[in-house]
Parts: structure tokens; C-alpha cells; sequence
DNA sequence: CGTCCACGTCTAC
DNA sequence: TAGACCTGGACGG
């Protein structure tokens, strides 16, 4: 499961998952976690979820009620709230029975219910960040998978740029760039399409400029922040597969892997069209082949996976 | 127990 | 180019 579909699927579980659920009161944060409050309370909001590359936004609307002018227990008008959540290694979101808060829900959002539900953000290392009224990041390329046809022009409109000096490997993981692709989306994407992973990316990306691979024009406007499908009750649970069955190279025994400089595994195959690792880059791990998991993604499948079905 | 590793980014030397 | 930021699971002794 790509990183980018990954992130929709949690901006999928949101919209689902909180359809029809009204919201009450303050937006609480864990004492530990360093990120923003957020300062919204509302006697009754609804919450929806989008996603663009690596960011998930939700959004919170104030439901309003026939001749009430809303406003909150302050006196202050309730206006829609945007949170842009940085989506990372260890994030999702779960609803929950408030009693059943997992561990390290670092923002909790209330139903208005007896007893309480919760939807929660969880963040087990604590990397991630949000922005209260924030936006979606400006220094972040377009969306993979929901503004292809800019994402393809800002690429290769820019191929004079230094990051495309780097092996194609490690400039995937470029946001600028690449808004969405994270580590195991690169090596499967190299090695689906049997692409060297060391070689330089201006080489690569070069090559794709005299056929124009036609896809249907997803405009950002539209394709980035839509309320998805799922609001209608339509979520694919049949794509629900486990990640780790999914995956070709990452992680997968008889896989190569090699450190880059950023201290990223890199996980590729080693084919006929191999050159040398370009130079500089480190170390051949020893010993992880025999690990066959990848427990981190299994794991964080399964609670996305176990978040859906118990609704 | 300890060590290594993890879907990532930021900051400072 | 290192750390820093964090928790926790797998694995080795």
C-alpha cells in the first residue's frame, strides 16, 4: 500500500468512521505530546478527512441548528477548523470507547454521546506534528496520486534542479518533488518497473519526456481536498489486504539493501542492469534478510484494519 | 537484560 | 553528515 493511499485510507477511515457522529466540546491533547492545542470547542461539529501526499487534514464543521446562531460555551462563534496532521512511521487514527483510549492518542476529539466514544490521533514516537489552522504545507510538491498531471509537470520541469543530481532512489524520497513517496514506496516502485535504483534521477526522469502518459486531468482544486466516497459508505474493504502481502521488495527475503546517506534502507533487487552503487553510499546491511516481517507496517495495518471492523 | 531497527524530518556543527 | 526526537518489537546472550 503506497504511502500516499496509505494516508488516504486514514483520511477514508475518518470520513467513515465519523459520519454521522456529532462532536462536542474542546479538542484535547496529551499532556506529553509538545504539538499545538488546538483551541476549538463546539457543542456539536462533524469531522470529515482528506489527504494530500504525505499530510492528512481534518476538518471541523460546526453543525448548525435551525434559528440558533451557534456558539460555543464562550460566546464565540464556531468557525469550520482545519488540522493538517505531517503523517509518519507511527501514526493513525482510532475511534474508540473513551475508556478504551489506546495508547499514545495524543488529540482526542469527543463524540456527544453516554458514554463517550473518541476518535484519537495515534502517535506512538511522538515525530509527528499538526497545525491548528494550518493548511496543507506550501513547500511540498503536488500530490501523487491526486494532482498526477502537476505532480509529472513539476518534476519534469525541474529536472535542471540538484536534487535531481541524487540516484533516483534517494530523490524519491525528495517531498519536494515527490509529495507522498516514502521508503518502501520507492523500492516497490523501482522494482516494478525495473529501474536501477543508483542511477542518477535527471537520467531516468529525462527519458520520460517524449510520450506523455495520459491520465484523466485531476485538478488540485478538486482532487486534493474532496470529502471521499466513503461518507456515502462506500469503503473498499476488499483493498483492505495486509501490506505485508503486498510488498515485492521491501523487506522481502532475498532483497538487497544498502544504507543511503540519509540512513535510509534502500531495498532493491539486484538485476543484470545493476551498476555499482554509485559511490558514497554505505554498508551492506547483514543479518535483516532473515527477518521476513515488516512489523512496524503489519502492525499498523491491522489497526486500521481492526478500526474499520469493529464499527 | 542490551542492541538494532523502524512508513521521517529538523537543527546544528 | 551527525545527532535529536521517541517508543517498542525482534532478536541475541
Amino acid at each position: 500500500m503506497p504511502k500516499g493511499q496509505e494516508l488516504h485510507l486514514a483520511s477514508l477511515f475518518v470520513s467513515l468512521i465519523c459520519a454521522g457522529v456529532v462532536f462536542s466540546g474542546p479538542v484535547e491533547k496529551s499532556e506529553v505530546s509538545k504539538n499545538s492545542k488546538v483551541p476549538f470547542t463546539c457543542d456539536a461539529y462533524c469531522i470529515t478527512g482528506t489527504s494530500r501526499g504525505k499530510e492528512v487534514r481534518l476538518t471541523l464543521t460546526p453543525i448548525k441548528e435551525e434559528g440558533e446562531p451557534q456558539a460555543s460555551p464562550g460566546g464565540k462563534a464556531c468557525q469550520p477548523v482545519h488540522i493538517v496532521f505531517r503523517f509518519g512511521m507511527s501514526d493513525f487514527f482510532r475511534f474508540t470507547a473513551g475508556s478504551e483510549m489506546p495508547k499514545h492518542a495524543h488529540l482526542r476529539f469527543y463524540a456527544n454521546e453516554t458514554p463517550r466514544r473518541a476518535l484519537s490521533f495515534v502517535d506512538v514516537r511522538r515525530f509527528r506534528s499538526w497545525e491548528p489552522n494550518g493548511d496543507w504545507q506550501t513547500d511540498s510538491g503536488p500530490c501523487i496520486m491526486f494532482e498526477y498531471q502537476s505532480f509529472r509537470a513539476n518534476v519534469l520541469s525541474n529536472l535542471s534542479d540538484r536534487a535531481f543530481d541524487e540516484t533516483i532512489s534517494e530523490a524519491m524520497l525528495n517531498q519536494n518533488f515527490f509529495n507522498g513517496i516514502g521508503n518502501y514506496l520507492r523500492a516497490e516502485i523501482l522494482y516494478r518497473l525495473k529501474i536501477a535504483p543508483f542511477m542518477k534521477a535527471r537520467t531516468v526522469l529525462g527519458g520520460l519526456f517524449p510520450k506523455k502518459r495520459e491520465l484523466p486531468e485531476v485538478k488540485p482544486e478538486q482532487g486534493q481536498c474532496q470529502p471521499h466516497q466513503a461518507v456515502r459508505g462506500t469503503i473498499p474493504r476488499n483493498q483492505m489486504i495486509t501490506f505485508q502481502a503486498w510488498l515485492q521488495c521491501y523487506y522481502v527475503p532475498g532483497m538487497k539493501s544498502l544504507r543511503d546517506h540519509n540512513g535510509r534502507t534502500i531495498w532493491f533487487q539486484q538485476g543484470v542492469k545493476e551498476e555499482p552503487p554509485a559511490k558514497g553510499i554505505k554498508k551492506e546491511k547483514g543479518g535483516v534478510q532473515k527477518r521476513v516481517k515488516s512489523h512496524d507496517e503489519s502492525k499498523k495495518m491491522r489497526e486500521q484494519e481492526k478500526g474499520l471492523k469493529e464499527q
